[in-house]
DNA sequence: GCCAACGTTGGC
DNA sequence: GCCAACGTTGGC
């Protein structure tokens, strides 16, 4: 099983919707490196760091986990969507999304800020400066001890 | 295949 | 709102 951290402005889709929700289609990706991460690694039952950003604070706001494996993003063919691809093809599609669910609440909201205080957490990538990808690996060392900042209180 | 110009991300 | 860092595009 492996670890990862998602980055969603609260804007756009936070954790509380998740929440709400149960569970969504990560689409809307469009950038290489992130889309490999989904349709080559990632698997059922991953889990995974909900990560605010553009947000005041930025930082973790909850758990959740992959539900299902990549799928072609259908935005890509949709000409109304900010997401539209016209590059794309229907039979060898460019972009896709994977099924993500709410697992849990954090008794605390982990915060960029705090990330950065944690000599355990220095090579975390979303700390690191001008780090932009927006689905990241996480090791299991640092996805536990972000998951043990957040169930303090 | 290089690289300047451009657009985007995202913390601050 | 600013702007540094980064990815992408397109001319050559």
């Amino acid at each position: 099983m492996k670890h990862w951290l998602m980055k969603s402005e609260p804007e756009e889709f936070s954790f509380e919707r998740l929440k709400k929700e149960g569970s969504t289609w990560w689409d809307g990706v469009r950038n290489y490196q992130a889309r490999n991460f989904m349709t080559k690694d990632m698997k059922p039952g991953d889990l995974v760091l909900f990560y605010h950003s553009n947000a005041e604070p930025p930082g973790v706001a909850g758990i959740a986990k992959i539900k299902s494996k990549a799928r072609p993003d259908a935005l890509q063919f949709d000409a109304k969507s900010d997401y539209f691809d016209p590059k794309s093809k229907k039979d060898n599609p460019t972009w896709h999304s994977v099924e993500v669910s709410y697992l849990e609440d954090l008794k605390s909201f982990v915060a960029l800020e705090d990330l950065k205080k944690n000599p355990n957490l220095k090579d975390m990538l979303v700390i690191q400066r001008g780090q932009r990808l927006s689905i990241q690996p996480v090791t299991p060392q640092e996805f536990n001890e972000v998951l043990k900042m957040g169930k303090a209180k």
